[in-house]
DNA sequence: GCTTAAACGAGACGGTACGTCCGGTCTTGTC
DNA sequence: GACAAGACCGGACGTACCGTCTCGTTTAAGC
């Protein structure tokens, strides 16, 4: 009794939902967006939503998903740097865009509500890490990257700075922030052996 | 007219305001907490509440600065590979405690305004990003961090997967987690020369 | 759209707003009655009233609609003037009941609120002076009552000063008043001629 | 310790306060009239006005007192009938000026303020009935008034008839009103014996 | 004329109720 | 049976006033 019947689901109230939902979200923030305000946009009943998920932050996800695909494919060019100062770049330019605010909006949602921390996760690991490590694992075949470093670890100390400075705005995203990084991470903090 | 006089403030209220909403945010969580339930246990009228403090978001603030303190001290033995073990594993256990969803729900808060937002930065900078880059800063004078890098982006490269796992949690944070991301920054992901 | 469908109302709430609404204002009068206490004991939403009634004024009108029903029927026994004795006995002993502390409370409100005050005067003059005129017209008829007086002005002396009593409290209602009041007014004042 | 001394008490601020009073019932109806507004007014804390008034409603009383003094004297042509035409009709104009809204009000009041409802009582026993119930009773002395008619409801019928318009707004008061009342309560309701 | 206790202005305080907003559920037709 | 529409209960919002309670500051009585 509980799950619907997906069959007989409406494919046109569906996407009208997420439509208005992403409209709303980046027009006034996903924190001031309510399931009211989509329901009247979409011209849909608030019980459809209700009925198909189980919370705002849930219907946000789904509404990422739907927006963003594929965005974080990583380039190869053969030279692993490379690859990262212009993937950086571009996810720095997305984390500046007007995404930014609907994606922050969602990892705050997240902090509340366990469903959409787990799925928020599942996201970020599939479709953003995944090919990072990748082209790091790949670059490690290469012998561009030392074989014995921490790949989930590396890929954390060159892209978690860029989430830190959209969510804690401490600093400006840049392309100088993002060669910084590169620098130090690749590179390393320690003295060059002379 | 409108600020009303600070020296009037009954301290009596003050901190019972501080101490009910630390006690109410941690035990459901800062975005369940309401301003009806804070003043209700705090023996407080809500005026007294919304006339000192904006937002709940900013009265948030508050709490985390009377309640943290100087949390972030780094020790500093010399050596500055085993000071940012023993720091970046405090600031996990941090990150692991209650405390973490006190943090988590307050940075939420912070993505729908801007006043807390700009407060958090303020606050990250000065208590914990300061000591960090200044440790680092004797660190290359000390000849133990190579003399070109830029110590901002070392400090983030170093932190902010902490803050990432915490936020997104794709992965949990660890002790092992912490060796990882010293050896991947500090020696860099570049094969060793030689 | 301001409107709402009346026809989807709630026939079991709005039986339990006229009725909580009723009690509160008979134990506490009405004008210690409040919304939300209302809502409370009648178990429904704050705005399940006010989307029925623009104030407390409103609703308690209806509620005396609600609760009087047809109090004031006039007797006719062919005895003009022992059928207004009887009924101006009946009004006094309502207004020296519990009741009179309701409708107080409602002509008060009145007094601040325009639309509470038109919906009073109608109800006025529609069940209770309606019935008295034409008590009154039939006398007239009949030969009791002097063919050229002004009915609405009789109407007034007779019975102006029973409301006069209830809410200026200048001397209590009773049986003997009355019998004043009607020995004076349908003598008149004037001497006796012959 | 409770009463105050009354000797010490500032002329200035007992002024200030009834003018502001009234100027502030006047332009927006007693019942809207905030001690909060009459204490910034008339520059004077509110404390001031609660150590002299028990409440509103007793202030409002006071106001009435001082603004209207005495209102009411009796014109004494020897012609009972022009004289209360007379005072009746300058009673209707007052009850159709500015100030019917101030009393109505402070009538409203008294109906939830029982010591307003008192002195308002005993306001008009003293001030407005008084020197009625003395006209007519002259006039019964004068044998203008039959004598054995009880003065209090003689009184009350002439009278009561234009608070209760004035209050229940059923009708309007005007000159032609009170022509009929006192038509219809001097000549008497019965038919004229031939 | 000086002292001192009161009454005073200002306004912060604990509360209560306001009228609004929205979350999540339920109900009533329609398709 | 999913849907659009929207009424419903509940509960938090931020505001307005209530009546009480400090705070200094006049101010007028009595020494």
């Amino acid at each position: 009794m509980k799950p619907p019947n997906a069959a007989r689901r409406s494919q046109r109230s569906h996407r009208a939902i997420l439509e208005a939902a992403y409209e709303l979200a980046l027009d006034r923030g996903p924190a001031k967006v309510t399931i009211d305000a989509i329901a009247a946009r979409a011209g849909v009943g608030k019980q459809t939503i209700y009925r198909w998920w189980p919370s705002k932050g849930a219907l946000l996800l789904d509404v990422l998903i739907d927006a963003v695909g594929a965005v974080s494919e990583m380039p190869d060019t053969g030279d692993v740097v490379a690859d990262l100062t212009t993937q950086m770049t571009a996810v720095t330019d997305l984390f500046r865009s007007d995404f930014a605010r609907f994606y922050t909006g969602l990892i705050a949602e997240a902090q509340a509500d366990d469903a959409v921390a787990r799925g928020l996760a599942e996201q970020l690991a599939d479709r953003a890490e995944g090919p990072r490590r990748q082209r790091l694992e790949k670059a490690q075949r290469d012998g561009q990257i030392r074989a014995d470093v921490d790949i989930a670890a590396a890929v954390e100390a060159l892209y978690a700075p860029l989430y830190y400075r959209m969510l804690l705005r401490t600093a400006p995203l840049s392309v100088d922030h993002v060669h910084a990084v590169i620098d130090a991470t690749i590179k390393g903090l320690r003295p060059n052996p002379v």
